[in-house]
DNA sequence: CGAGAGTTTCAATAAATATTGAAAATATTG
DNA sequence: CAATATTTTCAATATTTATTGAAACTCTCG
């Protein structure tokens, strides 16, 4: 891997986790993103990334379950290859919608244990209902959107 | 603060841990969210949540700069309050979007980094690319949307 | 079934991060 | 300006999380 694109994928895995995910999850990924063929070996990884088989087994198996990168093998090869999943970006959106369900839920919770003459912070809680509420259906369509008129092949 | 309160900071704090951020910026959230009062005052956050001053202070100031969380003090009093800024949440929206813009430029750079022969990668690059484009351009409209129909007294 | 290629597990360790608490700084009052 | 209330800073520490590497495991092939 040529020095620019190691810089690239250094850089991609910091913003990886700026999102809270760990930097090895965002190497990997940025590294499949960049690589030509697509799919690369869990030892060829390895070795690229300069990390452990045990991380990049770890950092794989986390990908593959948040659905971001999938695994596949090939005729005639023992080895397993990874990949970036088609529509993982999409996938990725819906895990965030789900984060917005749950706070628009943790808000109507917060309605619920607040005491009924609490103006103020009911008024604080309905406007999170509301707001998260009104993303939460708006990013579900948009959601359809996208698969309606870019979707329509893959998957 | 009573038993169910109690539980509800603490679990809204899990899930502000989930977000990636720390788990004290949830408390310290989650708290002023069903305070009743909607103010309390860095003394009375430490005592609430039985956590220092120091790391209430820190936590504040950085749901200040988060634009989470706003400073307020009393005539008469030393003591500076904090309370749930109004339009927090729309706030926080506005930087999801600019993570949004960040992935997109990513994507971009990832193009320029790649050999052009490099169909593959290019593909999941510019799917990438658009993806992250178009959420741009409808987090941008909805969240005028929602200033336009809710927000228009505030600020 | 045994050998070899490859992957996963997991305990140990390294690294990063959050939290405390005491001292320093700051602001307000009389 | 001294006394007091309050907040901030920061070095030390606790806690959590990521990473390694060696051993165990699995699979495939001859």
């Amino acid at each position: 891997m040529e020095e620019e694109r190691e810089r690239y994928v250094e850089d991609f895995a910091v913003m990886f986790e700026r999102f809270g995910l760990p930097r090895m999850m965002g190497r990997v990924l940025g590294a499949l993103l960049v690589s030509n063929p697509p799919e690369l070996s869990a030892g060829g990884l390895a070795e690229l990334l300069r990390a452990s088989r045990g991380s990049i087994s770890q950092t794989t198996r986390s990908l593959v379950q948040m659905g971001l990168v999938e695994r596949l093998t090939k005729l005639g090869e023992r080895r397993d290859y990874f990949r970036v999943k088609p529509g993982a970006w999409d996938d990725l959106m819906r895990s965030q919608l789900e984060s917005v369900t749950t706070v628009r839920q943790m808000a109507e919770r917060g309605l619920e244990v607040v005491p009924p003459d609490a103006q103020s912070a009911r008024q604080n809680l309905e406007e999170m209902r509301d707001f998260y509420g009104f993303w939460e259906g708006q990013m579900h369509h948009l959601l359809k959107l996208w698969k309606q008129e870019r979707g329509g092949s893959e998957q």
